[in-house]
DNA sequence: CATGGCTTGTGAAGAATTTCACAAGAACGC
DNA sequence: GCGTTCTTGTGAAATTCTTCACAAGCCATG
């Protein structure tokens, strides 16, 4: 680590769009070092993750100095500090609440494991589900959610149940401990501060789509 | 529809976070529906929907009046206004392409066809897959997309390919005359302007949970 | 070792978005 | 009918986010 340390605590707030961009700058560079690429300027990772040159500039700036005037950045260096910088150093525990289809889908995705998340429990209400194995893993009680968590401590909850059920789980998977939520039900969630919810909506982003497409079909520039 | 007459097009360019917004004020309309209410005021409908009220009266307020001061919105009449803003008073034709586990789990999603958005094709290359069926509906071989598309002209097409194939197959479904896409690959997608992308990265939402967690053990301030 | 061509890091400017705050309208009780 | 209470719609202010533009640094070449 021969540059800036790559401090991981600055003062100031960061936006989440910042953090967002890191993670997507993150995956650009794992396709730069495929291609063998060495070094990355500021203009092709922008390219690439569909920015600009100065947002990338700037939102690195707010986390340390990685790059090289004339040169640009070390790709493997800039992937090691954005690790660092987004917490991808260590392993999180998961676990997944709701076994239906997107449960079950999500225990297998790669992209969990590739970066060190790994799911340790999948939870269902279901009696007929509890005790299948999804890919390696089991699938418990709801009942025992309090109890497991207890004892391992998981840093991250998947709820893939259905709306109506999502908040009541939530509240429970909060006073089991956890503190960050992936929300995959359709409704918004409730929580006290000190967790982090992070929602993926799917339905939200057709509708998105559906807008874009009617407004297109209206005539109106799409920006 | 007795009030302002809904009037989808607004000259101005409307953000995209006021276009989310708006959908989740959908969702929130459903439950207050669902329990019975006939009138919700923007404090509520922001506390539901996690946001300030002031935004959701600004929100609206781009598209017209829906309220009624000193009462606060009609429930029904602001269903129908939002989706009809949003453009979801029509069936919007989607081909899934991935037969995967994501791209299965997705066909049954209720979300989708609650809204009208009806699955017509899936596709995949895998011949093992070709002619099964998953939820009614049939799986072709990606040779056939083109060729379907033409005849069916689907609107939206969902990937939920590997991010490796995801931009070669974003290029064919944008040659065969698609022009919107929501993104399941954790890959950035390169399209015309004219054609739409939504991204769906989970893994970008988790990493976001990551770093939200190691800035709180840090001790910053969620906000 | 000087010169030229690139590229970073960053204040400052600009644009976009959110919040404030209040006038105006609607309903209700008396 | 009048006053009180509630709530919208919206300019203006505040804040946040993005883009600009350029000095400073690095490398290669001769």
């Amino acid at each position: 680590m021969p540059n800036t340390p790559a401090l991981p605590s600055p003062e100031k707030h960061i936006a989440e769009s910042t953090v967002r961009r890191l993670s997507l700058y993150l995956r650009v560079l794992d396709q730069a070092a495929a291609r063998g690429l060495q070094t990355i300027s500021s203009v092709v990772l922008a390219e690439e993750g569909g920015t600009t040159s100065a947002q990338v500039r700037k939102d690195l700036s707010f986390f340390g100095s990685f790059g090289k005037r004339g040169r640009g950045y070390d790709v493997a260096e800039l992937v090691t500090a954005l690790q660092d910088i987004l917490g991808l150093g260590r392993e999180w525990k998961v676990y997944i609440v709701g076994a239906g289809k997107i449960g079950s889908a999500l225990v297998s995705y790669r992209g969990f494991s590739q970066r060190g998340f790994r799911v340790v429990g999948i939870y269902d209400n279901n009696p007929q589900m509890v005790g299948r194995m999804l890919d390696g893993v089991g699938i418990r009680s709801m009942a025992q959610l309090e109890h497991d968590a207890a004892r391992e401590l998981p840093d991250i909850a998947v709820l893939t149940v259905p709306a109506e059920h999502a908040q009541a789980v939530a509240d429970r998977v909060v006073a089991a401990g956890i503190r960050a939520i992936m929300n995959f039900a359709p409704a918004p969630l409730h929580v006290p501060p000190s967790v982090t919810v992070k929602s993926v909506n799917m339905a939200l982003e057709l509708e998105g789509l559906a807008y874009a497409l009617v407004r297109r079909d209206a005539g109106e520039p799409p920006r």
